[in-house]
RNA sequence: GGUCGGAUGGCCGAGUGGCUAGGCAGAGGUCUGCAAAACCUUUUACAGCGGUUCGAAUCCGCUUCCGACCUCCA
């Protein structure tokens, strides 16, 4: 490997090269869902692009310590400050208690992680169970005079923190447009400036999921767990920070002024951000009503598509695109996917069938300094596909007889293959436990080539296409017939 | 309204100042008993108008259209 890693850093808006700040260590800190209702597919195009980016670090040889959190308290409702949050609401629709949803949310996206076969993080930890240290910090920010108390409320002084720090770093706004800008609040606003946001929340007598602060009761805010749990577990500063790209401008921008007003340091050295995924060129969002859920694109039961798509397919069609790159979703889309996914996994098969010959006509050292360097390239995904469908042609050359391959040569294919397919863009085989089918299809194939070669094409045709009814197809080639799942 | 980012062939999507990714779909061919699969060849492009340049789809300007953020959101 030549190249080095460059990744493209919100902050500089440009690629910078990946330099650790205490190799081969890691930490990679990423904002996790909200667990008040199902994820749906735009969230998980955030945690399969991470969960690219986490697999390819590894495989650099880097120790990572990837830390994503499940946000289970604190998020309101709306823009005001006041009001139940998530949980609380949606508990009182479902009649359940709050950590009742928290739990039956945070099984269903852990259920869908692991079936689009993202690693799980090292550390996952809860908003709830960090209360302490949320507090710790609320308190740290109102020390260094950055933060003050209004009724049990304790908010963040943007405009008193700009006079010092650059509030508006990630997105490179002016703060006078921010402030001209913002939408005028509603009511019961008890903070000084526009650009303010809540640290720490007090909750009324009803409300459910609260806790005793020396503020009085209440919950914590909309930025400080993700500043708090980092801080834990990462440390003031580490190397990256992640999210979907609509966090930017609010959510991260906010964690940076906390970190800063606390630890007086930047909080994370690159920060990236993966870009959203479209319907019709718009946004995929709850609120926009245009969301799909992981379970509908399984079972193919929306009006938008015309059957059924398996987890590997809709993963193979996120890592086609560029996770900076928006990602339009149709059902078209996913057809061409699901059948390049399926070429892509049939060659990688055939790679233990193929014969060896004395030379090879194919560079595969060529093909592997372009694989890497195109994840190099601010893990390039796209490209890196583009690579392996080259390998795909030459595999089934191969078996066509039509190029050859010596003894070294099909060792590094078979290595790179699998290293960039299973471990890197983390696809993993559908085809469920075959065992057992193995000796019946050989039985089959041989009766079938029996039958053609006393021209009984009755029969062999008859074989051919009850084994097509039960979704097995046939491919004849000049080393044989070979089988595989539709 | 403000800020930012896009506009690539039938669809999805990379990329680059000159050597025109890739997948799917379409066309032709090889193979086959016929198919399928595979392989080979191949048709549709870089929103529009100017400018810079020996050369621009790639850089600059303008226009049109689209999106994101500015409010919880991956």
């Amino acid at each position: 490997m030549d190249s080095q890693l460059q990744v493209y850093n919100t902050l500089t808006r440009q690629k910078e090269v990946f330099k650790p700040i205490n190799p081969p260590l890691v930490g990679m800190y990423v904002c996790g869902p909200t667990v008040y209702s199902d994820v749906h597919l735009g969230n998980c195009r955030t945690f399969v692009s991470f969960d690219l980016i986490y697999r390819y670090l590894q495989h650099l040889g880097y120790k990572v310590r990837y830390v994503r959190n499940i946000t289970d308290a604190g998020h309101l409702e709306g823009d005001r400050d006041e009001g139940d949050d998530k949980f609380t609401k949606k508990a009182k629709l479902e009649q359940l208690e709050p950590m009742e949803i928290v739990q039956k949310y945070t099984l269903g996206f852990h259920e869908v992680m692991r079936l689009f076969n993202t690693l799980p993080p090292n550390i996952e930890p809860s908003a709830t169970g960090h209360i302490t240290e949320q507090i710790e910090m609320v308190k740290q920010i109102i020390d260094s005079g950055l933060a003050y108390e209004v009724n049990g409320t304790v908010y963040f002084d943007v405009e008193k923190y700009s006079k010092d720090q650059n509030y508006t770093i990630l997105t490179n706004r002016e703060l006078d447009d921010l402030l001209a800008n913002t939408r005028e609040l509603g009511g019961q606003d008890d903070k000084k400036g526009r650009l303010d946001f809540a640290l720490w929340i007090k909750a009324k007598p009803e409300h459910l999921m609260r806790w005793p602060s020396p503020w009085g009761w209440g919950f914590p805010g909309w930025h400080i767990e993700c500043s708090a749990m980092s801080k834990k577990y990462l440390g003031d500063t580490f190397d990256i920070h992640g999210g979907g790209l609509d966090l930017a401008a609010t959510h991260h921008t906010n964690e940076i002024a906390q970190s800063q007003a606390c630890n007086h340091a930047e909080p994370a050295k690159y920060w990236m951000h993966t870009n959203m995924l479209t319907v019709n060129g718009t946004r995929m969002s709850k609120s926009a009503g245009n969301g799909f859920l992981p379970f509908e694109l399984f079972t193919g039961d929306h009006p938008l598509l015309s059957r059924a798509y398996s987890p590997m397919t809709v993963r193979f069609f996120m890592l086609q695109a560029h996770y900076r790159s928006t990602l339009d979703f149709s059902n078209e889309a996913l057809e061409a996917s699901d059948k390049g996914f399926k070429r892509l996994m049939s060659a990688v098969h055939l790679l233990d069938k193929l014969p060896v010959a004395g030379s090879s006509d194919y560079n595969v050292q060529d093909l592997s300094k372009r694989c890497y360097a195109a994840m190099n390239d601010d893990f390039n995904s796209p490209v890196l596909i583009a690579e392996l469908f080259e390998a795909v042609r030459v595999i089934n050359s191969v078996y066509d007889g039509k190029s050859k391959l010596n003894l070294e040569s099909l060792d590094q294919l078979r290595q790179l293959m699998k290293a960039m397919v299973f471990d890197v863009l983390g696809l993993q085989s559908e085809e469920k436990s075959e065992g057992d089918l193995t000796a019946i299809m050989d039985l089959l194939i041989r009766l079938r080539n029996e039958a053609k070669a006393k021209q009984d094409y009755a029969t062999s045709d008859q074989i051919r296409m009850s084994l097509q009814e039960l979704g097995i197809q046939l491919k004849d080639s000049k080393s044989g017939t070979t089988w595989d799942k539709i």
